[in-house]
DNA sequence: CTGCCTTATTGACGCAGGTCAACGCCCACC
DNA sequence: GGTGGGCGTTGACCTGCGTCAATAAGGCAG
């Protein structure tokens, strides 16, 4: 009861509680929470920062940057994205709510990646060096870290998957399902989602052009696989879609 | 002292030694141990099982088989490789010796890719339960296994940039700076060496066809970058390759 | 509402790398 | 020590996607 109680006053970082806990979040089926007790999820609670939200297009962590926390979107989406030698820019996933990002500055103590916001969006700050203590107390979360590294790498073999040998179109077909399934995840629409990132960066994570990417939208659409208009996506046939992914 | 002339009855499936202990391993410091102090080295030593070495082709996992340990290359190498919906390959790493593989199947209790040897190859087997129950006791361990996974996943994104962008040349060329890097944090030579992999493991890896790689290996040939007979390697001009690996 | 600037679509064309095919060379196994 | 089968190389041709360019359609500022 007590922890309860005390938890709002306890935050340091939040002047204004932008979010009450993690124990009312909606999202902690998805999120860190998941496999956690209620006392647990109250300790975890107590190192977790709530800030205010990102603006569109604001940077949440740049690449070589001290890394200092993971963070788990609360509403939004952000991309994150690496900058190569020469200069180009390469997507490399996007985050939506209850995913966790950052994950991949752990191994040097540097940002990998750039994560900015592709709307505005709110995100919890979970300071990574807490994160190992309570780890190390708390073998459920422990667990739970290592599994959701260990997607990550398994998510981003897929990707690796899908652009070493796919076509354009099994490329943006994947995309939309993965979207789709995320969307249901969160209870959201499956079929019907406003893309909140730009051809250009549809074409970027999928190494494809935006032209490619925007004739691949228009084949579908004329296929009767898709409906789109502008941001908006309609999927009329997800058997068609999955089909086309792996092809 | 007592710790050190126990350690070889206590091996529990190493009815004959084939590498006397972690403490003794020249590959120490770039695998698991790194980071740990000696009594550390010890008590992890304990919970690592070494059995005999792999033949060639030989399987040291297959994927969606239960997941139960990560594995460290003692010698030789392996390729990770996952099979897609439609029945195509994927390699998705090359593991040389001092590297850890099989962290992708720790998310969902199943191995997300195959692991074969390229080569007779031994490897350390150590079980995830123990190493879990161990890294919640030695925070060195916990960190530095976060940091073996961090960075696998900083590597697939490295490897996702390639493969979204660039050029066959440049794939190509990012594989040899690779493979002579990782040479010689083992201080074996970074300018000559033998490739364990077939080309078509290469071509696969690289989302290139064998024609390709082997028409790149010519041109190269052919501009003084490389010597290349068979599978002996010699880079002739390291920089204009990592000038070529990412152009 | 109007205008400007960014984002998306569509078309025409070229090229890097895939495909198909032929051949040479290891080396493993009788 | 010969011979068969896989692996690697090279050439000729083809194609999917990139490039360049022109136009349209949003969306935000004033």
């Amino acid at each position: 009861m007590k922890l309860i109680v005390d938890r709002n006053e306890d935050v340091p970082t939040a002047p204004s509680p932008y979010q009450a806990s993690c124990s009312t979040c909606r999202l902690s089926s998805l999120c860190l929470p998941l496999a956690l007790e209620a006392a647990e999820i109250d300790v975890l609670d107590r190192i977790v920062q709530r800030s205010k939200p990102l603006q569109k297009g604001q940077h949440l962590y740049r690449e070589s940057e001290h890394f200092q926390s993971v963070f788990a979107v609360r509403s939004g989406t952000l991309k994150a994205y690496r900058t190569t030698d020469n200069g180009r820019e390469q997507v490399t996933g996007f985050y939506f709510p209850g995913e966790i990002l950052g994950m991949d500055g752990i191994g040097n103590n540097r940002h990998a990646s750039s994560a900015r916001a592709l709307e505005t969006a709110a995100v919890c700050e979970i300071p990574f060096t807490a994160l190992e203590t309570l780890s190390a107390k708390m073998p459920h979360l422990q667990r739970h870290f290592f599994q959701l590294m260990s997607r990550e790498i398994a998510e981003d073999q897929q990707l690796i998957t899908l652009l070493s040998k796919s076509s354009a179109d099994a490329r943006v077909a994947a995309l939309l399902v993965s979207i789709s399934t995320r969307n249901a995840r969160r209870k959201l629409s499956a079929i019907h989602f406003r893309l909140s990132m730009s051809r250009v960066d549809i074409g970027n994570y999928l190494g494809l052009t935006v032209e490619t990417v925007s004739r691949v939208f228009s084949r579908m659409q004329k296929l009767g696989v898709l409906r789109v208009e502008n941001k908006e996506i309609e999927i009329l046939d997800r058997d068609a879609l999955i089909e086309m992914a792996d092809a």
